[in-house]
DNA sequence: AGATTCTCCTAAACCGGTTCAGACCACGGG
DNA sequence: CCCGTGGTCTGAACCGGTTTAGGAGAATCT
């Protein structure tokens, strides 16, 4: 196999030297259309690439992005919202010369020191900020660090400024599609609604679980019913067990994620309970399992995949000029199926 | 924030030439004691770093290796073996100073052009080998880019050679699972038993399906029953659908993966049949979900998690030393559990 | 015509490591 | 006393890009 060619090749070939051939590919001014012209040409007769480690070192940049998930394993591999983020990521990277970094870990700590590791090797330009969190510690250090991001979702504004937010945030809002659960749950005649939400110290838990409980409070229903879980099936299905013994249990529930709305048809099956006719389940993320399961879970749908890859070019037009906007996607809306019905007369 | 300290740093430091310093960090031969230990605690004092780049650019080599996942979005989601093999990657990674490149493409034709960027940009050092097919395509490409690889089990033996695999394989042996489920079976009674099995142009596939027609015919059993889908819920579902539809179906049917196994539990429910009275149901890999899910989920335990991190293991020895033994993993076995029982009478 | 400006280009420094040839020194042997 | 020899260390080249200072020559201005 030849040797790859470099820099010092094309400039060879083309009878200039390689700073001229640096400015042409770059297309910066200074070098005439003919000259130019001449030196693509040669590159391309040569194959020539660019080295990324070469330029990286010169431009201390890394052409490519991190993405740190600060997940167990195991809760990872049934809720499908990361794999599509990353087709979505991956998607606009892909045009642009950009590498993904991956790094899963299983805890916050880890997680501190993946970003650390992330920074000081300068393996990436930026990350993205998933998950956030109430207080995110991850954003102080992420500055501290001078490691651009973009989030997903806004947030929490601390101060009292509004735009005091150091990163572009790309936004799904979800309360649309929580609302129009629980709506549609109540339109159906549910009184006792219950909601089995993710960990608190999650953005998107507890601001879902304040649209859960806004629309149930301006129905004058009851909101007491909330049950806090790690997002694994596991925790699913015991929340469900803890909800069903209740005295007054819930005739509903709505659940943070598709894994553990399944574990609670099980559960209910388990227990002899019809759906929907004893219980209503709905679901969040809309996995491809929603339609397949008995009864077809209604769901609330997100769209990973876009958000994906509007977070990537967020975040690629953040390192490459230095500065983004936000972007709102559509919002979250629910898709309903088989999992919710009337209430029993 | 301070810069980063460089190797002329802790050479100026220590009082000596930046070869030194390099020589000591590396710990290499013709360093004193004295003077390595001097340069080591300077090293320590400046909380020095090497640059990665840097060091790419002068050894040619990324300190990071790749992993192609040619799927499409929607079924990688669905299928939890990918999160928790990158888990299990990840975590023999963390250790060396290693990084994870993920590239996720959706077809063939963009997983050629990724191993290609990857190999061209000297991305990655090696890159792992899942999914391997037949007459595998990726093995000559990589062979061509010069790109070491470590293959999920043995690929084809295409000559007569046993021993002309290019690569390392890190296998785990899926057959006693396969052949224990389907046993499982024929031991309650069923006679006619189906596969539903993955893209037959994936060894696993069809290695699993020899697996499961040895069983049967070593049983006297017939072996007609087979469907090829592609791994989604949904042609697990219609897959299920035509073998129910059958003049002499079957009463048992053996999946390729657990999201078609559910949603084949989906269908069955959907039918009005009750399992396992009419139908026994196996998956494969053993998901979180398949506890939860009602009738449990009979299933074939693989473990991602500790294939990802035997095959990263293996990787990062062949890397770095040139050399890396096959490695075999514990084989998989069943998991009993509520999808499968006795053929009703 | 001479000074100024502009365009196009070259040479060299630089990024931060690795590696190699050879300098320097102490030591033991002849 | 001189000469290898071995251990320790320096200096410089090198990896392949980017960037800056400045030079040559043509065009424009005065």
């Amino acid at each position: 196999m030849k040797r790859k060619a470099t820099i010092n090749d094309v400039a060879r070939e083309a009878g200039v030297s390689k700073g001229l051939v640096s400015f042409a590919l770059n297309d910066r001014p200074g070098v005439s259309t003919e000259t130019r012209d001449r030196i693509l040409t040669v590159a391309r007769e040569l194959d020539y690439q660019p080295s990324v480690s070469a330029r990286s070192l010169s431009t201390r940049s890394s052409y490519a992005v991190g993405l740190v998930i600060a997940r167990d394993p195991d809760i990872l591999g049934a809720d499908p919202f990361f794999p599509s983020f990353i087709a979505g990521v991956e998607r606009a990277l892909l045009t642009e010369g950009q590498a993904l970094v991956l790094s899963v870990v299983g805890d916050d700590e880890h997680e501190a020191a993946a970003y650390q590791r992330l920074a000081a090797d300068a393996r990436v330009d930026g990350v993205f900020l998933t998950d956030l969190r109430h207080d995110d510690p991850r954003i102080p250090l992420l500055q501290r660090l001078g490691m651009p991001a973009v989030t997903l979702g806004h947030p929490e504004t601390s101060g009292s400024e509004p735009a005091d937010a150091p990163y572009p945030a790309v936004s799904l809002d979800d309360t649309p599609g929580v609302v129009a659960a629980v709506q549609h749950l109540i339109d159906l005649g549910h009184r006792r609604i219950a909601h089995v939400i993710g960990p608190r110290r999650m953005l998107h838990a507890t601001r879902r679980n304040a649209a859960f409980v806004d629309t149930l409070r301006a129905a004058g229903l009851p909101t007491d019913l909330v049950v806090e879980t790690d997002f694994t099936a596991a925790q699913g299905a015991s929340a469900t067990e803890h909800l069903l013994d209740l005295a007054d249990r819930p005739t509903a529930i709505v659940f943070g994620n598709d894994p553990m709305a399944i574990a609670a048809i099980g559960v209910a099956h388990e227990r002899g309970l019809r759906l929907p006719d004893d219980l209503s389940i709905t679901g969040f993320d809309d996995s491809e399992l929603a339609r397949f399961v008995y009864p077809s879970l209604t769901s609330v749908r997100t769209d990973p995949l876009l958000w994906g890859e509007a977070a990537a070019r967020t975040l690629l037009r953040l390192t490459t000029t230095g500065h983004a906007d936000d972007v709102d996607l559509e919002p979250a809306r629910v898709i309903t199926r088989a999992s919710t019905g009337p209430v029993r007369a």
